[in-house]
DNA sequence: TGCGGCATCAACCGAAAGGTGGAGTATCGG
DNA sequence: CCGATACTCCACCTTTCGGTTGATGCCGCA
């Protein structure tokens, strides 16, 4: 395998000191990575893959400032001779999964991904294909299974006030709706959550990452 | 600050692979400090803990497995002549940081700490003395403030469940109560936190990070 | 053009949750 | 020992929520 071929060109993005620092010995060590440099906020992230001739970009999607992962790769990605954005986050929440792929992340990897699975991806997503956590592509798939679970725009408005713990009454005023409707829709949210209560609708979405919390 | 003292003898306790090696890099390039082992396990920390000779163990709190690292924590400094524990997370919740302390952990920091923030902090676990990041301990102070806003044992375990998405009679089956004692206990969180439902509660709970997720 | 999904509302019933008041036990610190 | 807190429980009442049935208008897609 030992290869002449200039090697792959890495961007590291993540809050963590620890992190950034874990990712370049853990990559480092690979003869055909070469990790350019790292930043902490997206910001830089967007800044230095527009500046530096690089081949991958190990993008976070928590960061402690403004800008979210998401929106940055989005950024990155947007641009011609873009390099390919690898999503490595802690979390695996559908809302996190689809917002990166729709903002054109080329793969998606969980932090606890042993390093040679960590290394696979990375060439991968370097040769341009979709490099997907197993966890992940079986989330996916599950999505693509029961369409069901997915919410309509209104029932995810409504389930949102819920989980910010307004009543009926108050969501009804919120929304210039009649109780009658917000119950209504809750009926529906219930049935495609599996669930019987405000309490566990809530509970369930979080953990699917179908709200914000 | 050069020191002919024995050096402090780490171990690292952490399911993620990248950031056991993140805390390497970062540690090992301080004189005095020597990771002598590190492992992916709650149950792995609890043993090594006891057939090695240790100075300070960094402890997550969050493993992919069944023992908490809060667990952990106690039964490491159950015993005779137990090492220091640095508890080491990303959450920063009530429930977590008073979870850690009463664990018997020393220290309590997040892992988007830099990295020299780190290396004081076990200096100063290792010399017996508490080591709180700035965030803990003003979360700590808000709590000795406000001691209206600071939840129960009991009142917290109800409440996660709420949380969770049971009704009364489950959490009472759970709990082993009546339904009057949960309703009581939820009654006395509703006031604390100046909400009149439960949901509102756990929004509120949730954003004051009285409670978990 | 008709079917289905979405959004809106009404009326009704039973069940769950919230509100009030009281009360007994246990523990801890002054 | 006393007082404060926490934890447990009971009874009664009111309000909210959940479940059902049924109905209307709109939009997109086949």
């Amino acid at each position: 395998m030992t290869s002449t071929e200039s090697p792959i060109r890495l961007l590291l993005a993540d809050d963590h000191p620890v992190v950034r620092a874990g990712l370049r010995a853990v990559l480092e060590t690979e003869e055909d990575f070469e990790v350019v440099a790292d930043t902490a906020t997206a910001e830089g992230a967007v800044d230095l893959a527009a500046r530096l001739d690089l081949d991958v970009v190990l993008m976070d999607l928590q960061f402690g400032g403004a800008l979210h992962g998401a929106q940055a790769t989005a950024e990155i990605t947007a641009r011609e001779g873009a390099p390919r954005v690898l999503v490595l986050t802690t979390y695996d929440t559908d809302a996190d999964i689809l917002a990166a792929i729709e903002a054109g992340a080329t793969g998606y990897l969980l932090k606890d991904a042993p390093p040679e699975e960590l290394a696979a991806a990375v060439r991968t997503a370097a040769a341009g294909k979709s490099a997907l956590a197993p966890t992940i592509a079986l989330r996916l798939m599950d999505r693509m299974r029961t369409p069901a679970t997915a919410l309509s725009r209104r029932e995810t408005e409504v389930l949102q006030l819920v989980a910010d713990g307004l009543s009926n009454a108050q969501i009804s005023k919120r929304l210039f709706l009649s109780q009658a409707t917000v119950k209504s829709h809750l009926v529906h949210i219930y049935s495609k959550l599996g669930v019987d209560s405000r309490t566990a609708a809530v509970a369930a979405a979080t953990t699917r990452g179908l709200i914000r919390r």
